[in-house]
Parts: C-alpha cells; structure tokens; sequence
DNA sequence: TGTACATCAGTGAACGCGCGTTCACTGATGTAC
DNA sequence: TGTACATCAGTGAACGCGCGTTCACTGATGTAC
C-alpha cells in the first residue's frame, strides 16, 4: 500500500542514519541490505524503493557521516571547551564506539579501494572539514594523526598497548 | 599424488606471500581463496592441504607482512640514508602500491573488526616494530601519523589533494 | 640397495549458505475531475 | 466537497551468484622392512 510522503521521508532518514552506524561499526562488506533494513524497522524488498543499489546507499552514508563530523567540528572550534578536539578524538569512548565516531577512522580504508562516486563523496565530505580549519597543512596532519591513533589503537588486542597508543598521540599533538 | 616436501614449503610460502599482496590490495573481504590459490599456481581445493580455514591464511599473512615491515624499518635504521623512513613511507609509490606496502596501512581497519587472533597476530607485529625504535612515545605518534597520511591520501579522488596530504604530514614529520 | 605400501598435496566437482536484487502483489495515499 | 483511480512504499518469496569448505580420487614420494 501507498504510505504518507512525510513519513516516507522520515524512514528514508533512519535507513541512512542506521547505515551509517552500522557500516561504521561492522565495515560495508559485513553489513547485509537486510540489516540496514532491519534495523529501520523495514523489510529488505523495500529498500530499492529508497535507493537504486547498495551501492548508493554507502554514498548516502559516507556523505551523512562527513556532515555530522564537520557539525562536530565546527561546534569544537566555536567552543571555548576545556578538552580539544584531538583529545576527545583520541579517546577511549571514540575508540570503543565506532558507530557513533568518524567515519574516516572506521570505513577510510575500504573508501580507498571502492568505486569513484564513493571516494569522492568522501573526499567533498574532508574538504568541507579541512576548509573549516584555519591552518590547512595543520590542520591535514592533526587529522591525520589522530584517524591513525584511533585506527591503531582499534586494530591491537592488549588495552594497555591500545591506551598507550591514544595517550602517546593525544600528548604528542598537544605539544606540538 | 604426493609431491616432494620441499616442493610443499616453497608453494606453502608462495600461498602467504601472495595472499599477502592481494590482501593488502584489496583487503581480506574482496580477495577469495580461489584468487589467492590461482595467484599461487595451484586450484582451489589444495588450499586445505596448507591451512585449516582462510582465516588461519590471514592470520600467516599479516604475520608475514608485518615481519616484512620490521626488516624495513630495522634497515631503514641502520643506513643513513638522505631520505628518512617516514618520508618513504608517505610517498606516491607507497600509495599507489598498497600490495608492495605496509600491512596496517591497508589493513587495520578490517583488523580491528575481526577475531582475537588475527588483532594479536598484528599486535605482536607492531610491538616488535615499536621495540625496535629507541623514543617509543615519537615512534607510536610517528607510525601514527605515516598510516593516517596514507590512508587519507588513498581515500581521496582527486590526485592533487592526495599528494597535498602526503606532502603535508611529510613536512610536518620531518620538522617534529 | 630393492620392494611394498601408506601418505598426502593436488585436482575438480559438488554442497550449503548468505548475499544483492527482482518480482507479483497489497492497499492507503494523493491527485484529477 | 465528493468520487475514481493511478501511484508507489512496503511485504515476503524467489533467483542467481560467488564464496568457503568438503569430498572422492590420483599417483609420486617417503618410509618400513
């Protein structure tokens, strides 16, 4: 059956926000259509009446990941806030919660390998991010350092190695 | 038929090294037994022969590329050479051969994702190479900063901001 | 050194499973008059 | 405002495909005597 428009719109927002935190969390390969599906509350035959492939849907994510990112970012550098930016990137919570976290430290690596469309949804997603900041080159090692600790600290066993790892960063970005 | 046992370790190699390749260029999910198998010289079904699943394959695979990496790393530190290992690391080449090139930057994040093992087969791998750096807080901060520039730097469409980013934590590195 | 036989790496067909995608169908919504 | 009907989001079964893994079989190797 036919279903309102506005409601319509309101499941097409949850289908890509609960891709976005799952393809986050378990990488678009381990993520099945049905589960994005499942966890909107839907079927998996309605999917392709929101978008045309898979494939469009991890544009769709990625591009809604990056939009929440430069939102934290923006809000960082208007905040007087005791912590950095980089701290609370480089924590144990970012760490542990890659659903909620940045999309370049969970998905930049399967990005590297994926189609074009996909990589350049990503890629106009970290330009708004680096236009944000004021010192470009800074700002592209700071980013790049703290996807690389949080990457890192992600990929070993041992929780001390791993909170090593974001504390050796956190520091070694703070005074430089 | 039964085949001469140093026959069996030569081919036995030629299977982790060239899973290792293919891994690193397509990460584990896009690379199947077969295409490891094929690339090795051999069909499919002998896979079973040399390991007990694919997941024992990736196991041997990172273990073997980050016992690669160590051999780098420890030559790097023993020559003088005019360019720095860091400055290698963050090339074009490296980039644009993620087969040839360092394991974790092509494979952390599926590492993270995945079993016990196989995050203790790459924490084992990085824990020599750290050991292997005299200031260990500089060495986590600089593998850290190498992996998130070349992650980045394969993210990304557009070639000129690649090497921008390359070039950037280059800088930024060298003048730490 | 020679003989007899068990071993086992390798082959290629086959299996079961999960996946992305398609399809016939439903029925309230939204639109045309 | 009321009526008639086309639209289309959603359902759930089905399809085709590639994958990891298994299996019966082969025959030279390696070992026991």
């Amino acid at each position: 059956m036919r279903y309102p428009a506005k409601e319509t719109a309101v499941k097409h927002e949850r289908i890509v926000k609960e891709a976005s935190r799952l393809f986050r969390e378990r990488g678009f390969e381990n993520v099945s259509v049905g589960d994005v599906m499942k966890a909107a509350g839907l079927t998996h035959g309605a999917f392709y009446a929101h978008f045309g492939s898979k494939e469009e849907l991890k544009a769709a994510a990625v591009a809604y990941g990056l939009k929440v990112w430069l939102g934290r970012v923006q809000r960082s550098n208007s905040e007087k806030s005791k912590e950095s930016y980089s701290d609370r990137y480089l924590s144990r919570w970012h760490r542990d919660n890659p659903g909620q976290g940045c999309t370049a430290a969970a998905l930049a690596q399967e990005l590297a390998r994926s189609t074009p469309e996909l990589k350049a949804a990503f890629e106009h997603g970290l330009e708004n991010i680096l236009s944000a900041s004021g010192d470009r080159k800074e700002a592209i090692f700071q980013v790049a350092a703290m996807i690389g600790g949080v990457v890192l600290a992600r990929a070993v066993q041992d929780h001390r190695l791993s909170d090593e790892i974001l504390k050796s960063v956190r520091q070694k970005l703070r005074s430089a």
